[in-house]
DNA sequence: CCATCTTTACGAATTTTTTATAAACCGCTT
DNA sequence: AAGCGGTTTATAAAAAATTCGTAAAGATGG
């Protein structure tokens, strides 16, 4: 599970961050919201997001002195959020540090496209995320090979799909349906005879013995357990 | 003294792009100007700009296509311009691959602004990035050309953009999916004869044996591998 | 006209689907 | 506990569909 993308929101309008701190959490950002520059310098050095969005009228400090303050430590992507619209206020925001500029009232939609926009171009993600392992085994989802200690399966894309996601639910239980419908497509759920097959084909090339499985499981009347051991 | 930045201009109208070029050029950069999408993919591969600036609107092909195939080839950074404001088409270009988006009539000093912001997050340009090596094949991007073991293999512009595709991703499989959308564009990801054409053409030029292929490499059912050895 | 790109066709190899048959499992009766 | 339908599961093998490489015929644009 990949850990979700903090941000930090900085303004001190409760009924703004409020609509903010929502939104963003239900788009899987984890959110933090300071109430005015020294907090928020005071947050991230505790708790470093991925991208800062910021208000420019605050308390304290104003958020052209805390883009600057922000610079000075750190390559955050910074959004500022203002109900100025003046193109010097933005030229000022923009050279002091800032990435964007939005002008309220705006589109939670648009804000959400920029902050997609802003972290995409943030440190490349982890490498290894597409990478499965569990026991012996080891699936590679880019390069889409499947190993078992260290020797390539050679499986075909069906059996390939029917692996992944056994193994993306290893030890829990899957139903015929179910896999059915994540492998061949909600059209093929009653097609068990096709599962049937496929697990067989699977069995063959990872069991050492296929006619009494040890990895993948039968559950009868109900469907399949990968058990990666 | 370092050199100028470069930035590209892709739009139609004469008028804003000689207002652009003039504005440009006294703040220190390098302007060049295409006047459709086809013809900004063909400038940015002999004169790889530090950034796009581009229309929505253009003949030809949309500025949203424009960013996909940029993206598809650089992180170059790209800002759209735009006489649309509507929020879903901002959400469009933002989400295509563009890195900011301003909506006509703009103010000069806020383009400024929004260029040296998104030119400062950018790793200063590295001389000598048009050129790509690996074993005995060479790549020089800007003069157009691919050498194995020095001799000029004479490549197609087709043959000469999957190759170049092939050669950023050396060693990674890539799907047919992938190279179609970044080499055709995103409109011809399901034309896999293409890419067996074209695959074998590429084979013909640069393997001993295009039978029995040893840099080309098929990846069965998912795509292709470029083994520069 | 020429180089390049697009489209079509076909055989070989491989995979997926379909079909057939044997084996295993459950609940039930005797 | 043994036996018996009815159902589910395992396995093999056929038929059908798909992919890949290749050649070559149209189409396109300068």
């Amino acid at each position: 599970m990949e850990a979700k993308q903090r941000i930090l929101v900085v303004d001190d309008e409760p009924q703004l961050t409020r609509v903010l701190r929502r939104s963003l959490s239900t788009n899987g950002y984890d959110v933090r919201v300071a109430g005015d520059g020294d907090f928020a310098l005071q947050t991230f050095r505790d708790w470093p997001a991925a991208l800062v969005i910021t208000d420019l009228a605050m308390p304290n400090m104003s958020g052209l002195e805390l883009c600057r303050r922000l610079r000075s430590i750190s390559e955050v992507p910074i959004i500022v959020l203002s109900v100025r619209g003046e193109e010097k206020t933005k030229v000022e925001a923009l050279d002091a540090g800032a990435d964007d500029y939005i002008t309220k009232p705006f589109g939670m939609d648009e804000l959400l496209a920029r902050i997609r926009a802003a972290l995409r171009r943030q440190p490349p993600a982890d490498p290894g995320a597409h990478i499965l392992e569990a026991g012996e085994f080891r699936i590679d989802l880019e390069a889409h090979t499947a190993t078992q200690s260290g020797k390539d399966l050679r499986l075909t894309p069906k059996e390939f799909d029917l692996m992944v996601h056994l193994f993306r639910n290893a030890g829990k239980v899957l139903t015929h349906h179910s896999l059915l419908g994540a492998v061949w497509g909600g059209d093929f759920t009653e097609q068990t005879e096709y599962l049937r097959v496929f697990i067989g084909q699977l069995r063959k090339k990872i069991e050492m013995d296929p006619s009494n499985p040890r990895y993948i499981l039968t559950e009868p009347w109900i469907g399949y357990r990968f058990n990666p051991e």
